[in-house]
DNA sequence: TTTTGCCCAG
């Protein structure tokens, strides 16, 4: 199953079922059942885990809260939340079987997957309503269901219950999502005041969020903002992925600060990741080819530029652009290759 | 032994 190999899986529990016509000891149980749910689940195919679950039936192995929780889940990943409910109205009810803090936390991922913060709403009320209590992951999620929907404000609101509730521990997810709330948004300056508080309770920030972090300052467009964050990146050390640093690259090119751009591309590289140079040409050929061409700059102005120059023709060196070094007649054909 | 949330982007 962690493999996910879904015919190996299948065909072990069909030889489970022969074996125990001899091997009683060996027919397989709700777990055997659910495990092979999981694998289908995780395949993407829903028709033939929903199979396995009338098998289940027909051997005569009860489902468990936990096999429907996998089916659940299988459906909110597909997007079929309709699906997802009614396996909790119908099927479940119809077997006797409660729903758990993890099912209904469940049927809110998928209702944010959906875009239907309403129904992450319904369901976190719905669930206190059946006496469940909310769980650290159930405010994490109604959490993103406002984040996702660019409304900083009310995930706010819900971590500021989290941190009241004595039941759960506000954990590094949940300052995370409070993070990536206002990030998503651009809101840099809250964001940042956020990431200080989180620290000053002894939660260290992580590569979610630095994710975060850099994607604000991307779409805030603050290129002074995604140096700041390039530097301490560096000072501390940090363990972060590609994706973060491809945020800053992405900001410093279009800022036109090609030597952070290059420091930034070389940690890449040298993390074994490949730096889209097709982007940043595209990027550059749109945003800066027209630099230091004008005609008009006083000396003294053309002395100051030339370091930013220089790491300009780097940074195109880089990219495999003509540079001062070669030609310097190019342009952007149509299939945005060039010549 | 099987199940849920935190960056990217679709």
């Amino acid at each position: 199953m962690n493999a996910g190999r879904v015919d190996n899986v299948v065909a072990m529990m069909r030889a489970m079922r022969r074996e125990a016509e001899t091997a009683p000891a060996s027919r397989p149980d709700h777990v055997t059942y659910t495990t092979v749910i999981s694998t289908l689940v995780a395949a993407g195919d829903m028709e033939r885990a929903r199979a396995v679950l009338e098998e289940m039936g027909r051997a005569g192995v009860p489902a468990s809260r936990v096999t429907y929780n996998v089916l659940i889940k299988g459906y909110c990943q597909q997007l079929q939340v309709g699906k997802a409910r009614e396996l909790l109205a119908v099927d479940m009810a119809e077997a006797g079987i409660e729903p758990d803090v993890v099912t209904y936390n469940t049927l809110i991922d998928g209702c944010v997957l959906t875009d239907d913060s309403a129904g992450a709403v319904a369901l976190f009320n719905e669930m206190r309503g059946r006496g469940i209590a909310p769980s650290a992951v159930s405010y994490t999620t109604l959490m993103k269901a406002f984040a996702s929907s660019g409304q900083p404000k009310l995930a706010h609101k819900v971590f500021d219950e989290m941190e009241k509730d004595p039941r759960v521990a506000v954990d590094r997810a949940a300052w995370n999502m409070l993070v990536e709330a206002y990030c998503r948004l651009g809101l840099l300056e809250a964001a940042k005041k956020v990431v200080e508080r989180m620290k000053a309770r002894g939660v260290q920030p992580d590569v979610a969020t630095y994710g975060s972090l850099a994607k604000g300052i991307a779409v805030a467009r603050r290129p002074g903002e995604a140096l700041l964050l390039w530097e301490e990146i560096k000072k501390e050390e940090m363990e972060v992925d590609g994706e973060v640093l491809e945020a800053l690259a992405d900001v410093c090119v279009r800022a036109a600060l090609f030597r952070k751009a290059l420091e930034i591309v070389a940690r890449m590289e040298e993390m074994g990741m490949e730096a889209n140079k097709g982007k940043y040409k595209r990027m550059y050929v749109e945003l800066h080819s027209r630099m230091f061409t004008s005609r008009h700059a006083s000396q003294a102005r053309q002395d100051r530029r030339r370091e930013r120059k220089r790491a300009a023709e780097a940074f195109k060196f880089w990219l495999g652009l003509p540079n001062s070094y070669y030609a310097t007649d190019w342009r952007l054909q149509d299939d945005g290759n060039l010549t």
